[in-house]
DNA sequence: GACATAGGTCCAGTGTCTGGACAAAAGTGT
DNA sequence: ACACTTTTGTCCAGACACTGGACCTATGTC
C-alpha cells in the first residue's frame, strides 16, 4: 500500500479554507513541485470539486486564475427539527438555500412518526426540485436536544420523549439510499452555520439560541464542541432565581428557561392579553413591533445576560451571537446590558456580541457545513481520488 | 524537498499516546512494512527517544518487547508561580519530580524582580542537581493570570500589576541558552497535569483551582483550551451574591472569589480567632483538622458548587477535579452537595467529580506535559530525525 | 528437540516526487 | 506589431521511500 504523502484532499483543504486561492499559493504553501500540483489540481478539477475563476489582478503579466471550492457540484439535504415544526432545505455546498419547506410536526409524536413525516417531505422536496439522492453528497438533521457525539443518537433528551438513543440516521437512510446522514444538536448546528457564514476565522464562537427553550452552541477552532455526551451548551436549566416559584419543564424551579425562555415570555404576554404560546409566536409579535413583547423580551434578555456573563468568563469566546426565533434588538439590548455590567471588563473587551446573521437558516447552513466538512475532508477526498 | 509520509515522529506519537506498545502494534496501526517500521524504530531508539522493556505476556512463543517513551532522556525545568510563592522543579519527561524547591516571592514585586529571583533559583537548582541547560529539552512557567495563547505573554492580568504583555519567556531564556521556554496559566497547567497523570483518555476535563483565588483550567481532546485571549476559566469573578457587600479584589461586589476564595475563608477564620491570610494557610488548618476551617471551607464549596453547576451544564465535561491549596474533603463535599442538587441530572450522570491526584505538583506536571507535547510532537521529531 | 511467535535483514520492483528545461498562454508596455 | 513579464502546462531522467516476499535469528512453550 503506497502512502499518500500529500494527496489531492490536502490541496482541497487549503482551497476550502481560503489558505490558497491560486496555483501559486498552492505551490508556496505546500512546497510541492509544479508537476505535482498540476497533477493534484487536474484530479480535483476533473472530479469537479474545484472550479477556476478569473481574477482581475493586473500585475503586468498573465493573470492568475483563481481556484475555489465548487459549491454546486452536488447538494446537501438538511432538516432542522424544532419542537413544533421542522425546516427542510436543499442547499448547495456553500450553504446557500436552493429550496426549502416547513412542516408542522411536534417532536412529542415520537421519533418514528416524526421521521416518517420528515422523510416523505424530503422526498417530495427532492422530487419537486428534480434532485435525486444521487445528486446529494450527504444529509444532515438537527434536533432540539443533546446528541451523542460518538453514536449520533439522541442522548437522554429532556424534551424528546421516546427519542433516547433512537437510530435517527438509520431511519432516514432508508429513503436516501447511499447518502450519508449526519446528526447534531440544533444550537450546535446553528453555531457552526454562523461560524461558516460570517466568522470563519474565529478561534471560538458561542451562539445562544433563544426560542421556546434556551441553549447554546459552541465552536472551537472550527469544530463543534458538544461535550462528553452531547450535553454541552445546555444553559436553559441553570438556576438563576433560587426563590422563584416559576416551574420549569424540567421539573425544577428557578431555571433560566423558566423565567426567560420564549415559553415564559409567552405566558406573560398571554396574561397581558396577547394569547401566544411559543418562542416563535413571541418572535412574530416582536417583528410586528408589539411594545409589550419588546419590553418583556428585553427583560428576558437581562436574565439571559446574567448566565452569559458566566459563560463569557468561562469560555472567553471571540464572538457571541444571538439566534433563535426571539433574536431581536430588545433581546440583544437586554443581554448586552447585564453582560457588560456583570462580566469582567477583560472578558468583554474584545468580545463581538451581536445578532446572528442567518436567522432561521442558521441550523440548515450549519448542517451543510457539517456534511461538507465530513465528505470533503482531506482523508475522504484522498480516498475518493484513487 | 522530500516529503515525510510517515516519519519517526508519527510512530513516536503512537507510542507516547499508548496507541501502540509493541512492534506488532506499530505494524498493525500504521500498515507500514516491517522494514520501514524497523527503520523508524532504529532512529527513535538510536536517538534515545524510545526505550525497550520486557513484557511477561506468555503467548507460547517469543515475548514481544514493549516500546515506551523514554522519560529519562532529558529533563524539564518547570516553575509554577503563585501569588506569594513559586515552586520550581526539575522533572523527567513523564512528569516525575526529580528535585524541587520553593521560594517566597510575591508577584506584586513586578515581573523583572520576580523573574530574576526565579531565574537564579533555577540556576542554583540545576547546579545542585548537576543538570546543565544542555540536559533540558525545555522549560515551562505558569502564572496566576491569563496568558495570551499566541504570544505567551500575560494578557491584562487583574492581579499581576506590571506584568501585562511582559516578555516572560524571553526574560528566562537569558539564563537558559538554547532552551525553549513555554508559558501558561496556572489552572490550565494544573488541568493538563491532572489530565496527563490520571485521565489521559478523557475527552474533556475541568480542574477547579481553589486557593487564594478561584480559577479553572479546561482540557479538551488532550489540549488546553484558554479562550480567545487567554481568559478562559476565570470563574472567580462570577456574580453569585448580588446583595453581598463583600468587596472583591477586582473592585466589584458579590464575586464568587469574594465569598468563597481562600482569602474570604481566611478572613472569616481570622474573625474566629485563627489569624490566617492565604488559601495556603487555610489549607494548613484543614490538614491539621481544624473544625472551623473545615466548616467554612465546606460552606465555600457550596458557593463554588453553584457556579460549577453552570460550568458543568455548559461544558458537559467527562471529569471535574478539585485542586489548589484548599482541595480537601470538606471542599469537595460542599461542591458536590450543591452541584448535584442544582445541575441537571443528565449533566452529572456520567460525571467524575473528585479531588485532583497531584496536589501541589499539578501545575509542574502540566508544564512538563506542555513542553513534551511541544518538543516531541510528530512534526518536531520528524524535523530532528533527518 | 519440535514448534510457535517476534523480530531483523536482504533485495528487486514499484511508484511518487523533484527539479530543471522548455513551451505555451495571457497579459502589459513601447 | 514586437519585446517583455508573469502564470501555467509538460516532458524527462534521476532520486527516494516503501513494499512484500524470502530467509534467518532470537526467545519463548510444550
Amino acid at each position: 500500500m503506497g502512502p499518500v504523502p500529500t494527496g489531492p484532499g490536502d490541496i482541497l483543504d487549503l482551497i476550502r479554507h481560503g489558505r490558497a486561492t491560486t496555483r501559486g499559493d498552492v505551490l508556496e504553501v505546500t512546497g510541492l513541485s509544479r508537476m505535482t500540483v498540476a497533477q493534484r489540481l487536474d484530479a480535483l478539477l476533473g472530479a469537479g470539486m474545484v472550479v477556476e475563476g478569473e481574477t482581475g489582478q493586473a500585475t503586468g503579466g498573465r493573470r492568475r486564475r483563481s481556484l475555489s471550492f465548487n459549491t454546486s457540484q452536488s447538494r446537501v439535504l438538511a432538516a432542522a427539527v424544532d419542537t413544533t415544526h421542522t425546516r427542510i432545505a436543499i442547499t448547495d455546498l456553500g450553504g446557500a438555500v436552493l429550496a426549502d419547506t416547513e412542516i408542522d410536526v411536534t417532536v412529542e409524536a415520537g421519533p418514528s412518526e416524526v421521521l416518517d413525516r420528515i422523510s416523505s417531505s424530503m422526498v417530495a422536496l427532492l422530487d419537486k426540485q428534480d434532485v435525486t439522492p444521487g445528486d446529494l453528497c450527504g444529509a444532515g438533521l438537527s434536533l432540539p436536544g443533546p446528541v451523542d457525539p460518538v453514536s449520533g443518537r439522541p442522548s437522554q433528551p429532556p424534551i424528546l420523549p421516546g427519542w433516547d438513543a433512537y437510530p435517527v440516521a438509520e431511519h432516514l437512510q432508508a429513503d436516501l439510499p447511499g447518502v450519508p446522514v449526519l446528526t447534531a444538536n440544533d444550537a450546535d448546528a446553528a453555531a457552526l452555520g454562523e461560524y461558516a457564514a460570517g466568522h470563519a476565522g474565529a478561534r471560538s464562537l458561542c451562539l445562544v439560541k433563544v426560542a421556546t427553550g434556551i441553549g447554546t452552541g459552541i465552536v472551537i477552532d472550527g469544530r463543534s464542541y458538544s461535550g462528553a455526551d452531547g450535553g454541552a451548551g445546555d444553559i436553559g436549566h441553570v438556576r438563576v432565581s433560587p426563590n422563584s416559584e416559576a416551574l420549569c419543564q424540567c421539573g425544577m424551579q428557578g431555571c433560566l428557561a423558566a423565567v426567560a425562555s420564549g415559553r415564559a415570555v409567552a405566558r406573560e404576554l398571554t396574561a397581558l392579553g396577547h394569547p401566544v404560546s411559543s418562542g416563535r409566536d413571541v418572535g412574530e409579535l416582536l417583528a410586528a413591533g408589539n411594545a409589550d413583547a419588546a419590553r418583556l423580551t428585553q427583560q428576558a434578555g437581562r436574565r439571559i445576560g446574567e448566565v452569559m456573563a458566566t459563560v463569557v468568563c468561562l469560555l472567553n469566546p471571540e464572538v457571541v451571537l444571538i439566534g433563535g426565533a426571539m433574536a431581536s434588538a430588545p433581546l440583544l439590548a437586554g443581554i448586552r446590558e447585564t453582560l457588560y455590567r456583570i462580566a469582567l471588563p477583560r472578558a468583554t473587551r474584545h468580545l463581538a456580541l451581536q445578532l446572528g446573521s442567518l436567522g432561521e437558516d442558521a441550523a440548515v447552513v450549519g448542517l451543510t457545513r457539517m456534511v461538507v466538512d465530513h465528505e470533503f475532508s482531506a482523508e475522504a477526498v484522498n480516498a475518493k481520488l484513487r
